[in-house]
DNA sequence: GTGAAAGCGCTAACAC
DNA sequence: GTGTTAGCGCTTTCAC
């Protein structure tokens, strides 16, 4: 067994009290004494025990963060703002994972509890109408990162969805296309994003587009269901003289760029691509994506700010943060030729 | 304040330890009292304390991850294998990222120890000294996972670097290559992986070669590098007729094909090449990547599986496992024509 | 400036 | 079966 406070005081001789104030610098202790501690403390390798020390102070210093799948690049992206965030005020994180699964996420939110987490961040790509309840029950500090899902109960980081989508579109058109397809993932539920991407691409294409709407559904939101829906564009190619496709997702564009590859038919020369969020393959794919570039990290980063701030007591201003979004200009897109 | 194991007990009207004896199960409670503290934790809302709990049982039920950076593909998928094995045995995941750094992997190890986890697992990219004497006074399992460097004072999770690449460089010999470049990191510690893969490749060649050894080297594991490497490569096709290249990481075949892609030539028509890894971007990318595949998930599986057994007392059989590898044969590799 | 003692929320003897 | 109690390792009054 590793030393505690008792071992420590005994072999400097002195009170646990006085041990505990050396370590914590709380209360004056002569410089002598200090010393005679610290050497004891040196001596048997003493580190204090978090846990005892958790259970007086109420204070963890862990946040709890539940994520969808730390694979998905863009999850690792916001974990890494929430961790090196949190590391600069001394929590740490306790990392989760739901694999999308509703009462997967329920039963981290009582287990992060449990555990005397301060704070959660839930990272999700669905709706799970059961968190209200948990997470008000608990009331602990809690920020819903969801990029899939608008919501509305909860603490929010995201960007302007429709904004971004009816400057994207602008831009497609700025660059002289007329037909400009939208590509966006079927969804019933009326909180998806996807209709507010769909209505930022409507709005741009009714104020300044010279063609119609044309609208693509995709099954998912992965690659594999980009190169699916190929097929469909090649159809909008051939019929409305489609020369350029806004992708509601970056997985999507690579999945169709990588079917368009397949058909040789040639990106950006033959058609123009975009996508949306700027996850780490868009820029190391050829051609290069040009994409929405959704602040991932910082995403991560204000939420865990927001978390720590409310733990301090500070006041939190608005609770559905919005970050700027930026239109990265790749190769995936062209002027077009008439 | 959320509700205590006193709380239920008044409330129930029993002692505090048979609200604890129903909670764990732990001793027989006639059926009539075991419902009263039932009705009383529901009504209450009562969830346990585990850091008190941890307190007194000595079991945080948490194993600390320490990785280099969440964001490499390669990382999440060994904590993701982590995590969903941990969680079979109720074990949590404490998350930390040194960013490389020597002395923030040293600190994260103490902090580990303070805040009581029960193993730790560390995912590195450096060679670090300090990092034997600081696991081996706390004497918590450990297991160290490294792509880079051998190591040897602990218990690890790897393949066999040498026999795959070995086997890669037979397989581009097979795809009838007779001029095959290598290339690989340049590194002075002897504990390179590079050197096993250098090795590897050099064994292959002299046994089943046609041509010579031709060794590249680039000066880091990234993209970019590999990118930069490109026009060695130019000058090794002109010189040597070089028709194939094994590249020792993943990273940097991709940014050697599109160092080729940009400068028009053809992959695999014109030169075959491959990877070492099989990250996420390498089944993505056009051509899809011919690479040998790390079983990352599995690598992280396996070693905190290791450290639940030492946790139970189980016998573990050896300290340096080596997993199967495979060589994963796609499309940026063809046969040779001559 | 220092020590004694209570108590954080819980488990685990130990009694009955 | 159930209650009482000690104590896990620490912080924090409260005396002195």
């Amino acid at each position: 067994m590793s030393a505690t406070i008792k071992d420590v005081a005994k072999l400097a001789g002195v009170s646990i009290s006085t041990v505990s104030r050396v370590i914590n610098d709380s209360k004056p202790v002569s410089s002598e004494v200090k010393e005679k501690v610290l050497a004891a403390i040196e001596e048997l390798g003493y580190k204090p025990n978090e846990v005892a020390r958790t259970l007086v102070t109420k204070k963890s210093y862990l946040i709890g963060v539940i994520v969808s799948d730390i694979g998905n690049s863009y999850v690792a992206q916001m974990v890494r703002g929430i961790e090196e965030v949190g590391r600069m005020y001394n929590y740490d994180i306790l990392l989760c994972s739901s694999y999308g699964d509703k009462n997967t996420e329920l039963r981290f939110i009582q287990l992060l509890n449990r555990k005397q987490v301060e704070g959660i961040i839930l990272i999700s790509e669905i709706m799970n109408e059961g968190i209200k309840e948990q997470i008000e029950n608990s009331k602990i500090p809690f920020v819903y990162l969801n990029r899939y899902y608008h919501i509305n109960d909860f603490p929010t980081v995201s960007i302007d969805d429709f904004d971004a989508s009816y400057e994207m579109t602008n831009y497609l058109i700025s660059l002289g296309h007329k037909n400009i397809a939208c590509v966006s993932v079927k969804n019933e539920n009326d909180c998806s994003v996807e209709n507010l991407k769909m209505a930022g691409y409507k709005k741009a294409i009714e104020e300044f587009g010279e063609g119609d709407e044309i609208l693509v559904c995709a099954n998912g939101y992965t690659i594999e269901e980009g190169y699916e829906i190929g097929r469909d564009i090649l159809k909008f190619i051939d019929e409305y003289d489609v020369s350029a496709v806004f992708c509601s997702h970056d997985e999507l564009a690579i999945g169709l760029i990588n079917f368009l590859y397949d058909n040789n038919i040639r990106v950006p020369q033959d058609i123009s691509v975009t996508g949306y969020g700027d996850i780490k393959i868009a820029s190391v794919f050829r051609p290069k994506l040009t994409t929405i570039k959704e602040p991932h990290y910082d995403m991560g980063a204000v939420a865990i700010r927001r978390i720590i701030k409310e733990l301090k007591g500070e006041k939190i201003d608005k609770t559905q943060i919005r970050l700027p979004f930026q239109i990265v200009k790749r190769g995936s897109c062209e002027k077009a030729e008439y």
